[in-house]
DNA sequence: TCGTCTCATTAGCGCGCGCTAATGCTTCGC
DNA sequence: GCGAAGCATTAGCGCGCGCTAATGAGACGA
């Protein structure tokens, strides 16, 4: 580490007020908070005579004073739960866009799977008045959850919990399921292994829906599921134990792509070919699926739409435009890319 | 897009403030303000009632009003360009992660490469009246750049450029290319092509630094470079360019992971063996890198360090404790995977 | 010239909390 | 029993701005 002294001076940022304002202006304080507040009832010249003195002096309104005086906080809290999976990420960067498109700001409470951490969190948040919460997969249980945000607008992001006070928005499991195994089916596929991204809700959630995809076209039987999580290193150890046992499945159905790329590095290492001898099958259509070296076969989670739609059921309840709870649920998408193919006949 | 109605019933949070703490305690308002501030000159009875008031009203500080009143404010701003970037996204995860430990708040202006944008988000933060400022890699102009942020304490990452408000971390690039340059000869490369990302800076600077690099060691003039940007693509239209006119280069250094991985892609799809018949040496060590599938051989740049060193500086500044402005420069590690080999006798 | 109507402007309180000088209450020693 | 000393507590102003009732200044007709 090389540390460098570049100079010595500092200058010291002078806060401005609308008092300031208003002095340099020759008018009232509250003529100036007029003009901020693009009221009507103000002449134009003393607009234009605020609007200038406020440009030299680099005023700007401060958002705290503000936020306090009006009782109205333009700023949604996010508790980001857990900020190292790029998938969470993604949502964050929609949601934030979202938002910044209606003209609110985003405090984020990134956290690290972490019950305590995401209390803190949340008292943070809530210490900030946000107008607004959106829970990206909280962990914390249901019933404290819904006493911390009770009263608060909240929507749930990828988790179908009981909280009476949130709306939700997630993709439809079952359609996603359906959409895979059709599509492993009409490539001749019959033995499936789905790779389980454990015991989380919308793990559970995703494997049952390929258990009740899977029986749906009569193949309850050659349905296979190996329990893990949602790492790499669950589908690494998933393929290991499938070449150990030689398992005589043709197609795998990863739980997400972090695991059907482990899945798929060890598979390719040990000599079996994806997709001749096995096509994999991901899940959320990340950015890694994309990668012309991977180009995994993936279903899209319609992240843009979890978004849009969570900021505006948030914005309909700050607004109180609504006082029923409500549910989204999108469809997702399936993305053909290399990793699955016709069965080979051996 | 399914939507259900789930219930009707919302309760409305009730704003609890100081004065109803006091009222339900029996004490006045000022004293809890005290208990709540820490301080001295309570007594453990009084502590005791406020606090159980509190709890029972599920009462917690006004972060606006306190900074308000206190004229301190507990949250940093952080200017993050682009968003859409994993390196940029690490780096802000270990930036939120400092932060908060160090008791800061984070408010995010994400951005998505627009200078137009860049200037409201500053606007946003700089109206929160945020403590200091982080700029992760910021388009603006310096000089506008100089005047916004007029006396804030701010620290640039990732960007050296004269802020002469900004103190500044980044990597040392020289001892990154050196790292990348000699790890390449040393397997016996000497014709070496360095896949540039552009004419922004820190691509310009990387470019400078392999070249650099290389004439340390008498290889001046098997060097080449070809011009490109930080997206796959680039690292495809690159490896397209090198097979296209038979290139004799027998390793690639990319100014990213991204370039190097989409550069494979193609060279593998073309019968071009990595590393057998070519290495191939990214920068960054992100995330893909990692893959085993990807097993890049990259160049670390240490976020961790980038993140705790960043927060320690603003508050340094914000803290008064420093008025010189200071620059630091991080030494990346080279991490050897599987994408760089002995150089073929051929 | 005077009163009325209209509209731009202002005075002043409130938002929730930080902070300090002043107040009230104990306790203690002599 | 009295004053001093030590603490716990309170009253009250200030932070920067939103908001509304009240004020002042013109414009106009009679």
């Amino acid at each position: 580490m090389t540390l460098n002294v570049l100079s010595n001076r500092y200058a010291v940022a002078v806060p401005v007020t609308q008092s300031d304002v208003a002095l340099r202006a020759g008018v009232s304080r509250a003529l100036v908070s007029l003009v901020f507040r693009d009221a009507t009832n103000v002449s134009d010249q003393s607009r234009a005579r605020v609007l200038l003195a406020a440009e030299e002096l680099g005023y700007r309104p401060n958002m705290l004073a503000r936020s306090l005086a009006s009782k109205k906080v333009r700023t949604i809290g996010v508790l980001l739960n857990d900020i190292t999976n790029p998938f969470f990420v993604s949502m964050y960067v929609e949601l934030s866009d979202a938002a910044q498109d209606a003209g609110y700001d985003v405090l984020v409470g990134p956290g690290l799977r972490s019950v305590a951490q995401e209390r803190t969190l949340l008292g943070t948040l809530l210490g900030h008045r946000v107008a607004g919460l959106i829970l990206i997969s909280p962990l914390m249980k249901a019933s404290e959850l819904n006493r911390i945000i009770a009263g608060y607008p909240a929507v749930s992001i990828a988790r179908d919990m009981n909280l009476d006070g949130a709306d939700f928005v997630t993709n439809d499991e079952l359609v996603g399921a359906r959409l895979g195994v059709r599509h492993l089916v009409d490539l001749g596929h019959e033995r499936i292994v789905h790779l389980s991204g454990g015991f989380s809700r919308s793990a559970v959630h995703r494997k049952r829906a390929f258990l009740r995809a899977m029986s749906e076209l009569g193949l309850a039987g050659s349905a296979r599921v190996i329990e893990g999580d949602f790492t790499e290193e669950a589908g690494r150890s998933a393929a290991r134990e499938i070449i150990r046992c030689r398992a005589d499945e043709t197609a795998i159905f990863a739980s997400n792509d972090l695991v059907a790329v482990g899945a798929m590095g060890v598979l390719e290492a040990s000599g079996v070919r994806v997709p001749e001898d096995v096509s994999v099958l991901g899940y959320d259509n990340s950015v890694i699926s994309d990668l012309q070296m991977i180009s995994l076969t993936s279903i899209e989670q319609p992240l843009r739409d979890f978004g849009r739609a969570s900021i505006r059921l948030l914005l309909e309840r700050i607004d109180g435009e609504r006082d029923t709870r409500v549910s989204l649920e999108f469809e997702p998408r399936l993305i053909v890319r290399r990793t699955t193919a016709r069965r080979a006949i051996r």
